[in-house]
DNA sequence: CTTATGATGACTCACCAA
DNA sequence: TTGGTGAGTCATCATAAG
């Protein structure tokens, strides 16, 4: 910690030369991770320049075809002897040993890289240049590379010849630009059916999320398995520290203390009436995005600077309901003249669960639940629990203090109600439901096991606290609304619009599960929707030219809601809490991607 | 096959005493 | 200001049980 304290007070050289290392470092770094990558090892990618014919005696068809993409013979003899006569392999390992090749020398001037992403979306421009600098590549990346590459290989060959063709010239056209061949693969994994400019889209998307990191001094960046942690500083007399200092604690947004955001019905925020929103993030659409508030240091500085700069709101549901939920969002809609759903929900659990109360100890305090998760505490821990309390029976009065104690951590740990004499019991799928302001059964049924119903809920948004930020949206859209809701769930952000009392015009909804997808469906119909539901399963098909279709089909889009998966940023992930960059948290740049079209086409359709 | 269960810590912040 | 402690967190995995 010392060491941390004393290297923040240092001058901004300190950071400059590291920051300089590190960017003179990533050459060598993106070679040898992309040589780990292949296995290539011995390769020598040097001259390409005399192509002997010699070396391969009969010209085939199969080799002729890379010939004329012009790769050098050489490089084409060496791709097949590894990869035998695979189109995508041999293809995939061409651009590799390309990318090696021109990344040492193509580094300085990275303009080639950086323009296609200024140029090919107005909205990119909002991006702080300060980020668009040489480095684009990263060490820690590469762990997860491997899988990516060999599914991205896997998709090729499962595509057949036909579409091929198409492939590897994205892929050439790409590496042209100067973009490595495995993250172009990468994006073409992730983006399937995208456009060239969604693709660099993308790839510029988690490029400049990488640089963020490159940026960051080690000692800052969020590292797992990394003992301490830097204490937060950032009380008003120490923002007048140096400039280089208050940029670096720039990606560090604190969490607001009570986590009230921009207001709740019962308490409102001193002088904050209205706000100031940046004008590159100002509607139509009004978008609305979600995640939980605990992540990892950095990640909403990350989401934000994403998301326009807008400043996130930070807001724990306990303030709206008898359970706590720590979200951030980040939003553009005003945030005058909000009103809660009505009836109010229980705030309490005794209002909450009134037969409780006979059985609550009164050394069990808690008024509010802890958060909802997707697990739920086990019938044997209540057993064991059972059998706790009833050996302390012949004790006059309360247990001991010490068993308390170790009974309270486990109802907290596991949001455990009283329901008997000594009896605790874990929340039933449909208490959870009202908890978290859906209709009652409404994950039930259809299939749908009850590990599911709790996962599916232990993911959802809290209603009532949600569409008190929606309520603004009341007055504005009196004819209805239309909604694309992206990584719906169990349809949090539909249920909300509705209790409004907000018509559902046409809602557009992108969710991977199919359970979840029947129950949306289902409560579309049990309702008596009169608009139109459209679902799809994975937010990768949502590419420019079904937006376009879609935005002509409803008439654009006047909400985009939606809160990526979290399950790479939560606390309670011990096994791949990776940041916005893990495997399903990384979804956010999906979100990003599809808001920037949206954006894009629908302010043209106005023009 | 589906479902339930237990084991698996780290990170971050609030709070308080020294 | 520093250091210690307690508390809370939209989870994942292997394995046993049904």
């Amino acid at each position: 910690m010392d060491k941390n304290l004393s290297g923040e007070d240092n001058d901004s050289i300190d950071w400059d030369t590291e920051d300089e290392l590190e960017i003179q470092e990533i050459p060598d770094t993106t070679f040898s991770s992309c040589t780990n990558l292949r296995d290539a090892g011995e390769y020598t990618v040097r001259s390409h320049g005399e192509a002997s014919s010699s070396s391969v005696p009969c010209q085939s068809k199969f080799i002729q075809q890379f010939i004329v993409m012009g790769f050098p013979e050489e490089s084409i003899a060496k791709a097949i002897e590894q990869n035998g006569e695979n189109e995508g392999l041999v293809l995939d390992a061409l651009l590799t040993f390309k990318a090696l090749e021109d990344s040492p020398e193509e580094q300085p001037s990275t303009s080639s890289q950086l323009d296609p992403c200024i140029s090919s979306d107005d909205s990119s421009s909002q991006y702080d240049e300060n980020f668009l600098d040489d480095a684009y590549e990263e060490v820690s990346w590469s762990s997860d590379s491997d899988n990516c590459i060999d599914s991205a290989d896997q998709c090729y060959l499962q595509d057949g010849s036909s579409s091929l063709s198409e492939k590897e010239q994205t892929l050439l056209f790409l590496a042209n630009m100067g973009y490595p061949a495995e993250e172009a693969s990468i994006a073409m994994e992730r983006c399937q059916k995208a456009s060239l400019a969604e693709l660099i889209d993308f790839m510029c998307a988690a490029q400049m999320a990488r640089e963020e990191d490159i940026y960051l001094p080690e000692d800052v960046k969020p590292k797992l398995n990394s003992g301490g942690y830097k204490k937060r500083k950032m009380n008003n007399e120490l923002c007048s520290r140096k400039k280089q200092r208050a940029i670096l604690d720039e990606d560090t947004i604190l969490l607001p203390n009570p986590m009230i955001g921009f207001g709740v019905p019962t308490q409102s925020v001193p002088g904050m009436v209205q706000r100031t929103l940046p004008e590159q993030a100002i509607g139509p659409p009004y978008f609305y995005y979600e995640n939980v508030a605990l992540a990892p240091k950095h990640v909403w500085g990350k989401i934000s600077r994403f998301l326009y700069d807008i400043e996130p709101e930070f807001v724990d549901s306990k303030y709206f309901c008898a359970s706590a939920r720590k979200r951030g969002y980040v939003h553009n809609l005003p945030i005058e003249g909000r009103f809660p759903l009505l009836p109010l929900p229980p705030s309490t659990i005794h209002e909450a669960f009134p037969l409780t109360k006979k059985w609550w100890p009164s050394w069990d305090v808690r008024i509010k639940f802890n958060c909802l998760q997707t697990c739920i505490g086990s019938a044997r821990l209540a057993d064991r629990i059972r059998k706790a309390l009833e050996a302390m029976d012949n004790f006059v009065g309360e247990p001991p203090v010490i068993v308390q104690k170790d009974i309270l951590h486990e109802c907290r740990k596991w949001n455990l109600l009283w329901v008997g004499r000594n009896k605790v019991a874990p929340l039933e799928p449909d208490e959870v439901e009202m908890l978290l302001g859906f209709p009652r059964n409404h994950t039930r049924g259809g299939g749908i096991s009850r590990t599911d119903r709790y996962k599916s809920l232990g993911n959802s948004f809290q209603v009532d606290t949600v569409a008190y930020h929606l309520s603004v949206l009341k007055d504005l859209f009196p004819k209805g609304i239309n909604v694309l809701s992206l990584f719906s769930g169990i349809g949090g952000a539909e249920v909300a619009l509705y209790r409004l009392g907000i018509p559902l015009n046409n809602v557009v909804s992108v969710e991977k599960s199919e359970v979840n997808r029947n129950i949306v469906r289902s409560w579309w119909e049990q309702t008596n929707q009169r608009g139109n539901l459209i679902d799809f399963d994975d937010v990768q098909e949502l590419n420019g030219d079904r937006l376009e279709q879609l935005i002509d089909k409803v008439g654009g889009f006047d909400l985009v809601i939606g809160g990526s998966p979290c399950n790479n940023l939560t606390g309670s992930n011990r096994v791949s809490r990776d940041g916005l960059e893990g495997k399903d948290s990384a979804l956010f740049f999906d979100y990003v991607r599809i808001l920037d079209l949206v954006k894009s086409i629908m302010s043209s359709r106005r023009v």
